[in-house]
DNA sequence: TCGTTTACCGCACGACCGTTCGTATCGTAT
DNA sequence: ATACGATACGAACGGTCGTGCGGTAAACGA
C-alpha cells in the first residue's frame, strides 16, 4: 500500500473506519481486532493503530461514522419533505429500505453497540446514548407535527410512538438478518399502523 | 473449593451457567472468558473447560439456560391464565418486570445473543432463531385465540402483532438499561396498546 | 476394602491481543 | 539542497486467550 501525501490521510481513515464498520456490524464493535483490520486494508498494526491512537478511540471513530453514514442514507433523503407525517412516511420506508438492502452486512450498528455497551460506562456508552437521543428526538419532534397538524389523534403520545418506531426498525434489522421472510413487510404494516396507515 | 459427589456434577454446571449468563448479559456470550469465569468460581481453567469441552459449548448452554430461566420467571407464571387476552397481558407486565428488575445485570440475553449471532451461522445463532421462534410463535397463539373470542379486532394480523410486542420489549430492555428515564413505562403503554389497552 | 471411575487441578502450548518504539520514506517549505 | 513533520513500517513487548495433557484425590461399585 503506498503512502499518502499528509492531505490524504483522512482518506486512510476513511478506508479504515469503511471496513471497520462493515466487521462491526457482524463482530460487533468488541469484536474489531487492529491486526485483522490492517491485513484486510494491507497495512502494519502499528500504521492503522497510529492512526486513532488506542482502540477505543478506533470504536468511537467507527460508531460515530456509522451514524453519519446512516443520517446520509436515510435522513437526509427526506430531510426536504415537508415536516410531521409525510416525512415520517418517507422516513420509515428510507429505513427498512436501509435495512433490506443489507447496506451493512451485519445489520444496524447503533443497535449492536447499544447492546455491547448499554452496561458498561464509558465514551462508548455515552455516544450510543445520544444518538439514540438525537434519533429519538427527531422522530418525536415529527410526530409532534403531525398531531398539531390534526393528522394523528390528539391523544397521541409522541414520545411513545417514537419509542415504539424506533424499537420495530430495530426489530426489522435482527429480524432480516435472522431470514425470518417477510421481516421487512411486516415491519412496514406495524411502522404504518402507528402513523395512521391504512 | 471441594470436589463434588458424581451425582452432583450437574451443580457445579449450574454455578458455572448462573455466572456465565450474569456476565453474558453485559460483556455479551462472545466476551466470556473461560479463565475469568473459572476465577470468580475458584475454579481452574482446565476443570471449568473440562465441563463442557469448548468455548462454544459453554455458550450454547448458557444460552439455552438463560431461556430456560426467562421461561420459568416470565412464561411460566401465566401460563394457567386463560388463553387470549388476559395471559397476554399477563405476560406483558410479567415480561417488563422481569427487564426492570434487572433479573440479569446487563439486560435480555436473548436480544444480546440475537445482535452477535445474527450475521455468524453456527449453533448459536441457530439457537437464538430457535428461541425467538419459540417465543414469537407463543405470542402469536395468544394473539389467535383473542381475535377469535372477539377480544381483538377480526383486521389483527396476529404474526405482526406478536412481532411487535417482542420488538417492544426488546427495546424496553435496552431503554431500562442505558436508564432512560419511563422507559418501563412507556413500554407498557405501547404493548398494551396492541393488545387494547385503553 | 480395593480397584475404577469421576471431578478437578497445575502446567504448558501456540496464537493473537493492544500497545510501544525505533526507523525508513515521503511531501513540503526553506 | 536541506531540514522537517507526517505517514507508515517491522519487530517486539507483556498479557490473555482457548485448548490439550498428565496427575491426583475423592467418590463409587464390588
Amino acid at each position: 500500500m503506498p503512502r499518502r501525501s499528509a492531505a490524504a490521510v483522512a482518506d486512510t481513515r476513511a478506508d479504515v473506519l469503511d471496513a471497520a464498520i462493515r466487521r462491526a456490524s457482524i463482530e460487533g464493535l468488541e469484536g474489531l481486532t487492529i491486526g485483522r483490520l490492517a491485513e484486510e486494508l494491507s497495512m502494519s498494526k502499528s500504521g492503522l493503530f497510529g492512526l486513532f491512537g488506542s482502540k477505543e478511540e478506533l470504536q468511537v471513530a467507527a460508531f460515530e461514522r456509522a451514524v453519519e453514514d446512516f443520517t446520509r442514507e436515510v435522513w437526509q433523503p427526506v430531510a426536504r419533505r415537508p415536516a410531521g407525517l409525510p416525512r415520517l412516511r418517507a422516513l420509515i420506508d428510507r429505513w427498512l429500505a436501509y435495512h433490506r438492502s443489507r447496506a451493512l452486512p451485519g445489520g444496524c450498528i447503533v443497535t449492536t453497540a447499544t447492546i455491547e455497551f448499554d452496561a458498561r460506562p464509558g465514551p462508548l456508552r455515552d455516544a450510543v446514548a445520544r444518538a439514540r437521543r438525537r434519533m429519538h428526538d427527531a422522530l418525536e419532534a415529527d410526530i409532534r407535527i403531525a398531531v398539531e397538524a390534526g393528522d394523528l389523534p390528539a391523544s397521541t403520545n409522541p414520545a411513545d410512538v417514537a419509542f415504539a418506531l424506533y424499537a420495530l426498525a430495530s426489530a426489522a434489522s435482527q429480524a432480516i438478518q435472522l431470514d425470518e421472510p417477510g421481516a421487512g413487510a411486516r415491519a412496514r404494516r406495524c411502522m404504518r399502523a402507528l402513523v395512521g396507515g391504512a
